[in-house]
DNA sequence: TATGAATGAGGATTCATTCAT
DNA sequence: CATGAATGAATCCTCATTCAT
């Protein structure tokens, strides 16, 4: 799966195909996705579709990107909302964790991170940008709300890795269907962590 | 990969083979290792490795389990030596954590989770026995930290959980080789987690 | 299937063995019998199998020969019955005609045919030697029909290789599940035959 | 080799992948027949040659239909000859019947036959199909030779039954090499039934 | 006799990728 | 841009057969 390669994009990939692979993806498994079904899937040869991406590498980074492009714009907003920095980071939280087991974004990252230990820098690096993306977000919203007394005084830095860890970990007991957990508890353990360590102490007084 | 399928395996698979297994599997990735190629590695045919073996999906789990067999072990050890919890628990930690980056046990980890997705009730489940170890080593280390005094009043199960759930973020950040994690690192982190919240509070005064 | 060969039987085969062998032979065809599957169904290692029949082809030959033999007797018996040489002959057809699609009998003789083209001599002269045993009682049961009179006066080698002919492509026919075939037509149009071109013609009038 | 399938094929397979299947076929048998080794022969690969037909039993049943498709048309031009009916029976028979041991189509009959009894609905509709064409010709001809007061009165659907089921089971024996039997007898016989149950009967005087 | 571990030669099939059109 | 025929390497898995015990 990680030949020659040669091409690149030229013009811009219909979303269609990045949904279309997401969906296939999330249904069956990556393993399920073969470029002439995801060809037939959105009415394009299959010749096309690597005529677009060059590589089912890159095909699959490309959706990862994309659907990350659109999560970034859901978070934008959010962490923009004229509101309390305690109910703008309960949103974070909701939009990071998993819908449910297999929740498609986090099958493809479940899937990104197995190729990264054997992936090239320019593809380790193209993934690490998203992942600082989320870490930079949760940063200035955990300075901001330090700022303005709403959490308390913890390292931005260091505390946004820790929340990150929390939440990766319990994503993928999460998007992996482990039994005994699900998107609800998930969120009860999160917001006891905050609880315990982020809001103000004389919350539970 | 996973076809039809059928038991067989009656004599214990050599050793060998599951360390070879993991071998490859640390070095090159899952994709990389063929049936035909562990054979050769171990000197065996690779009809043989499926007489044992029935399915590569099986050998898979099956060094998964094996692997962890041999942490269990040392689990067990190090959780019974005559030593203040928070020494037991540290060693827990450290024997958690990857070791660099492409560990192969945990390379495996996100191989199988990565499948658990699609794979059948009986393999989830031995999937989950084997994080149940885990998890209820950890919380009978801290339900004898609390007794004794050298933890505060966490609730345990809910405490396992979350910690279980920070180990595996930063071990997957460590295993994928994220830019900006190792070892060292995440050790540090875990230590300020637990300083925060499960070490008694008189320590930071 | 045809490699070397060695050994031979040493100990008369248990009967189960070539029951079990008809019987999956029937249910799923040839293709899905294999010995260490037919061994598991009798309680036998499929070392031990080849141990008695040294080779699969072989097995499966000394099964037509068996339920040969157990057709053998029956025709046997049926034909030294005490009753007219037409109500003898009926019985014959009976006997020979497959007792519907699948039949194992005809199953068998189905794969036998395939490979026989490229079998080697001695395993045709087996072979011929079922089929002659047929033919000849056919041949004596028509010249006594013919000798009292039952019978009109066709060639009896002759006429047995034409009937034998009929009762072979009708059977094919049927055993094989063709449309618009069953046994109770085969058995008409082989009464038909017989009324037109052996029974006394005064039966017509 | 009967899983999942897939239909594909636009392009007409070229003749020659279907003649040289054929031919090996006819050589070795259809065990002997690989993919790959049909793909060396007809220097096409062996992915190719699925691409074309799907699965292997595909391939079979496509050779099959194209071999019958010739035979079709040399019996069209045949039976559609300014000839007696009496002539052209004979010349139907003719191309019935195979032309020695391990005639190709004949073969392939057999394999298929083999397998009718495991295959599904549709296979064996197409199966159908091709006799039934040879039947329907076969009583168009006889209703014609009857009108014409060439043959007898027989019943035209009735007897082409009768006959085709003897010319299979000659054609069997033929085919497979049962000793005593050769294409002229399979003819002299055939040529004698027809004698004896449509021709005229003053022929015999 | 009897076992069953071990073999190893295939076999069909899949699929990303190429390239002539 | 777009196609899809063509490739061919690679894979898992099957199974008759052997042989040490």
């Amino acid at each position: 799966m990680t030949p020659p390669a040669r091409r690149r994009n030229v013009a811009p990939p219909r979303e269609a195909v990045l949904r279309a692979a997401m969906d296939t993806i999330a249904e069956r498994g990556l393993d399920a996705l073969t470029m002439a079904g995801l060809g037939r899937d959105v009415g394009m040869s299959s010749g096309h579709l690597l005529y677009y991406f060059g590589t089912k590498d890159e095909l699959l980074l490309r959706t990862l990107e994309w659907s990350e492009g659109r999560l970034g714009v859901e978070r934008g907003a959010l962490l923009s909302r004229p509101a309390p920095a305690a109910a703008r980071l309960d949103s974070y939280v909701r939009l990071y964790l998993p819908d449910a087991p297999r929740d498609p974004h986090w099958t493809l990252w479940l899937e990104v991170w197995n190729r990264s230990a054997y992936a090239d820098d320019a593809a380790r690096a193209r993934q690490a940008a998203i992942e600082g993306a989320w870490h930079r977000d949760l940063v200035a919203l955990l300075v901001e709300g330090i700022a303005q007394g709403e959490f308390r005084a913890v390292r931005p830095d260091r505390f946004a890795t820790r929340l990150r860890a929390l939440l990766d970990g319990l994503s993928v007991h999460v998007a992996v269907g482990l039994p005994g957990t699900d998107r609800e508890r998930a969120l009860a353990h999160v917001a006891d962590f905050l609880a315990d360590s982020l809001l103000p102490v004389d919350d539970a007084a």
